[in-house]
DNA sequence: CGCGTTTTCGACCGTGCGGTCTAGGATTCG
DNA sequence: CGAATCCTAGACCGCACGGTCGAAAACGCG
């Protein structure tokens, strides 16, 4: 057994209860002490199972991360043509951040101030870009398929990008906004915009 | 005199220094020691003219702010009916973040992390919602002009303004970008989603 | 049970933080 | 010129941070 059942259930904790202090009390304020206090559990602990809090945190954003992209892969592959594509991907992204707005805003700390020992950023903007690229792709096979209109897919692509990356927010903030109509309002602005 | 030569001049100062810092080395790599070394000062001198590490901060707000709101008014005055309002109102906000980009982001960083000594945000979703408030005003008032089509106007002033605070970002990493070209090309996209 | 490994604890270390304090230089102004 | 005020430097304080360490506890297994 290459590691034990008392790893993975710590490490399975930790990441829990760090996704609630950077939700709580943000980047800054989860400290390895923070952690420890939430897990009821000596500090020493934590630094025992991950090595370092980059570690830790690294293992917060591939936790979130892999519980996303099967769904989004799925969904991708049960549409037909471009234009159902697009809207299958909006909608599919807005239901999961309607699902996984703390982790989503948690990883965005994490995200936007994690450094490395030289003082680096850990997660560049190249993550981001991809994201981006991926949009204009659906943006750009429907404008040579003629199923969308002639506009600019690079800022079309930033569009969407930027509406999707603000909603974990808005989830938390407004809890009347329900993941299948926010979905729904955001698919027609979409199909507005690609006409 | 009020506030003597010195006084002003050492805060101007001191502005400039913590939005070169906030936009290098991030929020947490932003301490008083940071900054004075910048000015290349005592440390001492700093908190002499501001009191305290938080007060530099808003500063810094007020001093980005106070730039941005008369060009925004100007150019919302000189526009005639509903659609060339809120073209007027994205176009302009465009320019002012490729002119502005280094200090938008830094002001980010101040949004989003700086906090009260008893661990709360000073600054909280309200400033950002008060933004939103507004476009979503301008779509209404097109609505019911007929200028517009029928659209849920809270997500769709979500999506505008999830664009424009998305832009510094875009501006600073990708130097190819132009105001102009990007305020043509985002009003394009705004004008699409609102027919 | 007994022994080796894994896990836990709490004391401890060096560092950098925001901020204070004292004392001395520079300015201003009567 | 002289005194009051403004400004600056640097030592210093208490604190929280990430991380280390040695010893003790818990566990797994023959």
């Amino acid at each position: 057994m290459r590691s034990s059942f008392i790893e993975q259930a710590r490490r399975h904790q930790f990441v829990r209860c760090a996704l609630d202090s950077l939700h709580e009390v943000g980047f800054a304020g989860t400290s390895l002490a923070a952690v420890a206090e939430r897990a009821q559990i000596s500090k020493s602990v934590v630094v025992y199972h991950f090595g370092s809090k980059q570690a830790l945190l690294e293992a917060v954003v591939e936790s979130v991360y892999s519980s996303a992209v099967p769904d989004i892969l799925a969904a991708l592959e049960a549409a037909e043509g471009p234009r159902a594509r697009l809207l299958a991907y909006v909608r599919i992204a807005v239901l999961f951040a309607a699902g996984n707005a703390r982790a989503l805003a948690a990883v965005g700390e994490i995200f936007r101030n994690l450094r490395r020992p030289d003082g680096t950023l850990r997660y560049t903007a190249a993550e981001n870009e991809q994201l981006i690229a991926f949009v204009e792709d659906l943006l750009r096979a429907g404008q040579q398929s003629g199923d969308f209109g002639d506009f600019d897919t690079r800022t079309v692509a930033l569009v969407i990008r930027a509406a999707i990356d603000a909603l974990p927010e808005r989830f938390t903030l407004d809890p009347a906004m329900t993941g299948p109509g926010v979905a729904a309002t955001l698919c027609d602005a979409v199909d507005r915009m690609t006409r």
